[in-house]
DNA sequence: TCCATATATCGGGAAAATCCGATATATGGA
DNA sequence: TCCATATATCGGATTTTCCCGATATATGGA
């Protein structure tokens, strides 16, 4: 659990986003065809308006940071919010901090 | 309270150092001549081993996020965390991430 | 008023972050 | 095997961050 990474991680707007829609897939991903409980397919983030390819990069940061989870399944990749790092950086930073 | 600007001033390993270091002044401040009470002198911040601009840009970056309260004093300027605004900051943070 | 000290700001160079389109790789299906 | 789809990586342009030395500003004291 490197925090400084997971604050450079957070520290961006768009990322922040992916984050936070992580929490309410069915709220945020309507068209999604794949069941939330596999995660959410990575070409859905898109939606933010980004490039395929600037996308990748921001779920690759927040994969490093280990912020989300990825699980292939044949030709997709589903993310999922790790609550167990975002958990553990939250106690860290607030007793760091 | 600006969420977005504070993580990015916190993504910084120097001002991070900042922060921690005004936890406990006496401790990292020992040259200091002046009461901890009024703060901890900008100059005194050198000690990471940046130069005076540098420093003051730092400082001035945590000012601006709200993290740091400054008060000058004669010809110095002290400078105190802002506990009030890290802990809003640490408690908005744990609900909205 | 003149000088010393403390801090801020300016100008600019180097490095990192951000974003894109193009291309490479991986998987699945016909 | 060939093609379509999903994702990753590459190369490069632009912006932002970081750092410095030099200079400007503010304060206090002689």
């Amino acid at each position: 659990m490197d925090k400084d990474e997971i604050l450079k991680a957070l520290a961006n707007p768009a990322r922040m986003d992916i984050l936070n829609w992580l929490k309410n897939p069915e709220e945020h991903f309507p068209t999604q065809e794949h069941p939330f409980e596999m995660g959410v397919c990575a070409s859905q983030f898109e939606r933010c308006g980004l490039s395929q390819s600037t996308v990748s990069a921001h779920l690759g940061t927040l994969h490093r940071a280990g912020l989300v989870t990825s699980k292939r399944v044949g030709q997709w990749i589903f993310y999922k919010r790790n609550e167990e790092t975002i958990g553990a950086f939250l106690q860290q930073l607030t007793q760091d901090l």
